[in-house]
DNA sequence: TTGCCCGTGTGACAAATGTTACTGTGGCTA
DNA sequence: TAGCCACAGTAACATTTGTCACACGGGCAA
């Protein structure tokens, strides 16, 4: 068994293996690096990305260059848009940053419907992927709907945590700005309240989560 | 060939023949009144519904009973989030309330994973309706996000005209208010606005677009 | 008709958020 | 070391949105 198959294997523990073979015949691995964008809103989607491992962010772009984020996808997850999109020519109404280091399987559109129908557990891991991102946008909505910025700040950063497994979050005040679609100044302010009420401590470049 | 079975391919015409037959064997017509919550947030969902006839609202419930506008669904449409939850129980996470008295076929959820496998013209609905509800609830995301309440405003408006197919809108401004998360004073003032800019007439109990 | 309820309009004010401007501080590099 | 730059803190103010209070008028029912 190649190193490649063993990474999938752990990766994804519920893809048969026909499907394993199916994807390392027919797919190629990729690197991303920091910083890269792999998929941006209006572009053509022409393959899905299966993550081995590093972390993109997904998120939407308003007409100013605003990026409003919508959810991480990690290793062992897929984008959802692109796992839909059927035969004829889809535009991303996404776009795809990577955060940290990205290794990925590249899979062409054309297998994917061809698998939906012959490998069941591509089509559970389809249909969940779906599913779950559906569920979180949903929660993102509730976000903005229901809640002032200040609760959608500790969420952002909860979630942020949650998403890299640590405390420490690396972050300046104006990303967090940009991603949720505010100013610095007023991230600024609510994070110094959120410290006087003990729930974070500010360090330079760095906000360190006590709940 | 029976009345139903005639509806059922006027209002799916995508559908084929045997799936049209499945569903005629193997679900039940339904008969919803305006006001009517079919689906609520928190309940498990045990089937999906086609609808013939009629109009559906999908909303988001807040925690002190807000009602957020995700979408409508009309005949010919489905609610994207029934139609994929695996086997296992699933709660709902929007709430879905009738707007236009629905006639409306009841699918088990069981019959739904094996429809999809066994008829292309099946799987091929699910996922149009995935896709296409997806993209409804990105454009929800842009504009709460992005846009301030009075270009909201016209953006439910004209979605609204447009999902009833003409352009006097016949609301109250407490019930835009509950849909955009506002308050009926703010729907008022801004109607007011757009009234001077000449893009509505307002009349009692009805809004006319003029754009 | 009278009284009442609902929908609407509007002014005044409160609160949240966005904007501008300026300050300080740590770290890097010329 | 000096100068620069990115990041952070904060005051003052503008704007948007939410809230409260009250007035008006249409239509319906007693």
């Amino acid at each position: 068994m190649s190193e490649e198959t063993i990474i999938l294997k752990n990766t994804f523990p519920n893809f048969s293996n026909e499907l394993i073979q199916e994807i390392e015949t027919n797919s190629s691995f990729q690197y991303f690096k920091a910083g890269d964008v792999i998929m941006r809103t209006g572009q053509y989607i022409k393959s899905t990305i299966l993550i081995l491992k590093g972390q993109l962010k997904i998120y939407r772009e308003g007409e100013d260059g605003e990026e409003f984020l919508m959810y991480y996808l990690q290793a062992g997850q897929a984008c959802a848009i692109s796992l839909i999109c059927s035969t004829k020519d889809q535009k991303s109404q996404i776009t795809a940053k990577v955060v940290e280091d990205v290794e990925a399987v590249t899979i062409p559109l054309a297998l994917m419907d061809k698998w939906m129908m012959n490998h069941r557990s591509w089509y559970e891991f389809v249909i969940y992927t779906y599913r779950t991102r559906f569920e979180e946008v949903l929660e993102v909505i509730d976000n903005i709907a229901f809640r002032a910025m200040d609760e959608r700040l500790e969420f952002y950063l909860k979630r942020h945590a949650k998403a890299c497994g640590c405390k420490e979050i690396n972050l300046s005040h104006q990303e967090i700005a940009l991603e949720l679609n505010t100013s610095r100044e007023v991230v600024s302010r609510l994070l110094k309240k959120m410290e006087q009420r003990g729930l974070v401590q500010l360090h330079r470049n760095q906000i360190e989560l006590k709940i």
